[in-house]
DNA sequence: ACCTATTAATAACA
DNA sequence: TTGTTATTAATAGGT
């Protein structure tokens, strides 16, 4: 039904794939819609593009949920309860991760290390020793940074309080001095070193 | 397309209907496949007609379940009742905490850490000298057990091989030597070290 | 179910 | 993505 005739297998052309997709999606909706009017069913349409974005169609008076609540009435095959099972079953999976996590952190700590063989031990302490290493050059790499940040602020600093002198001097010849609108400057100390 | 346009409103004739239906059922399901090869899309697709029977198609590599999964964070909507919800929430708590665990090993082995700052730093160092101090002491008392160990095994050796001998002696008024039943006690080496 | 005239969908192209 | 059109595919109505 085309300039020419397709085998059905996977469109090997990309663009020629999504312009596919994006006309047959179109297509597959208008069918849906279609059949719910003139045959009074219900449809729900769920399609996934491979480009992520997702398309949907469910008929007028109803919609997703309550076509699923009907599903395992009608099918005969559980959805929700197997949905259920499934996420116990993650749970499970992911507490037991946490769990040898929390063990490999607690030995990295040095407690509950009782029951490691010298193996074991060796290895742990490689990786400590190794972590030690990194976080001291880390750590003592920090002292010229701020050394270095300091400075700038210093040269920032003078640089600032020449120009608000400079300003000063030229709002004396319209206002009087210490009058409303004037200030002095104060050097001030801010929290330089908090992220540092 | 066919014998005679037709509009798309309800099909009052209900063997029309039902027969349109049953066209069209097909013909979509039909439709779904073909999205889902040409364009390698995920379509599910569930009719319930008016007779009450359902129909559904699901692309192959995936199942209801699986798309409804991805529906929520797709579409927006919510889709499932407060019990998968607060499943959700506690699979979503516990990855939380995973990562949380991740990270730390991470700044322990001492990746990662360009983020970190001086105190962090100092903290991780302490944390790392304290858990490398408690994982030598335990590494340093290896070897004195192991010797305790031996010892204890070596007397008990050479008790064994002291009774078995005795067992020979008195085995030799009634058979003869190096008959079927005599043996000569070998000092072996069993793996003692493999948990040490 | 099957048949086929006819309409609808769409592949290729712009 | 949208539009056009030659062609194929789907199907309405009839058997």
């Amino acid at each position: 039904m085309g300039r020419g005739k397709i085998e059905i297998q996977r469109i090997d052309n990309t663009i020629h794939r999504l312009v596919t997709y994006s006309k047959r999606k179109n297509g597959i909706i208008r069918k849906a819609k279609e059949i719910t009017v003139l045959c009074d069913a219900n449809v729900s349409l769920v399609v996934y593009g491979s480009s992520g974005k997702m398309y949907e169609y469910c008929s007028p008076n109803t919609n997703l949920t309550d076509m699923l609540d009907r599903y395992p009435r009608l099918s005969g095959n559980k959805l929700w309860d197997a949905k259920h099972e499934n996420l116990q079953i993650e749970i499970d999976r992911i507490k037991k991760e946490n769990e040898s996590m929390q063990i490999e952190l607690r030995h990295l700590k040095g407690e509950d290390i009782t029951s490691l063989n010298y193996e074991e031990l060796i290895a742990f302490e490689d990786a400590l020793e190794n972590g030690l290493t990194h976080i001291r050059e880390k750590k003592d790499e920090i002292p010229q940074i701020m050394r270095k940040h300091e400075q700038v602020l210093e040269e920032e600093n003078k640089h600032l309080m020449y120009m608000v002198q400079q300003s000063e001097m030229a709002a004396m010849g319209d206002y009087q001095a210490d009058g409303p609108f004037s200030f002095r400057v104060q050097p001030m100390q801010p929290n330089l070193h908090e992220r540092m």
